[in-house]
DNA sequence: CAGAAATTTTAATGGCGATTAAAATAATGC
DNA sequence: GCATTATTTTAATCGCCATTAAAATTTCTG
């Protein structure tokens, strides 16, 4: 098949970019990085790019939609295989910090949405939003499960949240760090909100 | 004394246009926000910035120093006046936030530490690193007396910085969260921590 | 291997933004 | 009020970088 074949290889070709341009703007920002920058990464020309994203601004938005999608799926798994809302809680942060610091690494921080143009931050603000809302629901379910403790969603949330989203500013690669992150974040970020046994 | 009214004058501005720099960094990234960004904030023109900076690296610099100095502030007078580990760590959490979301704020985001010229760079970097440090003896000091269960403190501490520093992502100002902020914070990122009961 | 399609490069263009020097305005001390 | 000093603006300069078109090269298809 002509098609798998090309779309295999411009599609391994444009991931490669996503995760170049993904690592270059964790590192020094949107306007901080240049497409040289992201090119020179995979011994490639600045030009090179545009045969892959329409401009730099599509180039952010398609790494925030990847980044999107990664967290979205690591919550679904946690859903689906998670029993208690704490559970689930703990999967999710677990599923997701494996993503950030494992081989699909780097995943852009989504934290230049105002870069985007109106029409694309509100799409990403949006599946951020929803995100956020999904893994407030699994608190909720775990409130409501007795499995956590009762707690303002919205703030938990957030700090989870925030404390996830940091990682890549501290975070550089080691593996042997990374094994670390996988094994003591989900602890650290739920066991705050487990029922008192009392 | 013309000295002292001379440096109010010019300090009150430079601390102005600090504020001003923060937020637009925190907005937009550093190499996002242009100095005539900064200035308009405050009814400037670009040029007039040069007469309180030397440039545009040196803004960010001293808005990291700023940011560095606040966050000390608050570890130091949580050390001097909590009592166990935890009370300490409750109360850093406390006071930092309430510093970045209350009238002193904005407080800038130290992400873009690679936008730094390497003295620079490594003084900031030293003090973060200085920074951290101290909140994981916090947590050591918590861990022997007791307050705090065992844990990675190295992990942990990235965690509860991570949650903090990401608090300008999406706080924009509102009063009304500000408190639920302070209110909720120091609870959410240190329950977790606690020594259990049984 | 030939020709077509896909991929990358070379070589412009154009604008934006940091920086600076000189000029203008505001504030202060006497 | 005058002279000095402090503050801000105006008006350049300069380099970097996104973007594009055309050319070159590589890869694929038969």
């Amino acid at each position: 098949m002509a098609q798998t074949a090309d779309e295999t290889r411009f599609a391994a070709q444009r991931d490669r970019i996503l995760k170049s341009a993904a690592r270059c703007f964790n590192e020094k920002g949107y306007s901080g990085t240049s497409l040289k920058d992201v090119a020179q990464l995979l011994g490639l020309t600045d030009a090179a790019l545009y045969y892959y994203v329409r401009n730099k601004e599509e180039l952010v938005y398609q790494c925030y939609l990847r980044a999107a999608e990664l967290g979205r799926e690591a919550l679904e798994r946690a859903v689906d295989e998670g029993g208690s809302g704490l559970e689930q809680a703990r999967l999710y942060v677990r599923y997701h910090v494996e993503i950030i610091v494992g081989p699909r690494g780097p995943v852009a921080i989504m934290s230049e949405i105002p870069s985007l143009k109106a029409e694309h931050r509100n799409d990403v603000l949006e599946r951020s939003r929803r995100h956020g809302r999904a893994f407030e629901q699994i608190l909720a379910r775990g409130i409501e499960d007795g499995s956590i403790a009762p707690c303002d969603v919205r703030m938990t949330g957030n700090a989870v949240m925030g404390a996830i989203n940091w990682i890549p500013k501290w975070f550089h690669g080691s593996s042997a760090v990374a094994s670390e992150i996988v094994a003591e974040f989900p602890g650290i970020l739920t066991r705050g909100l487990a029922a008192r046994a009392d």
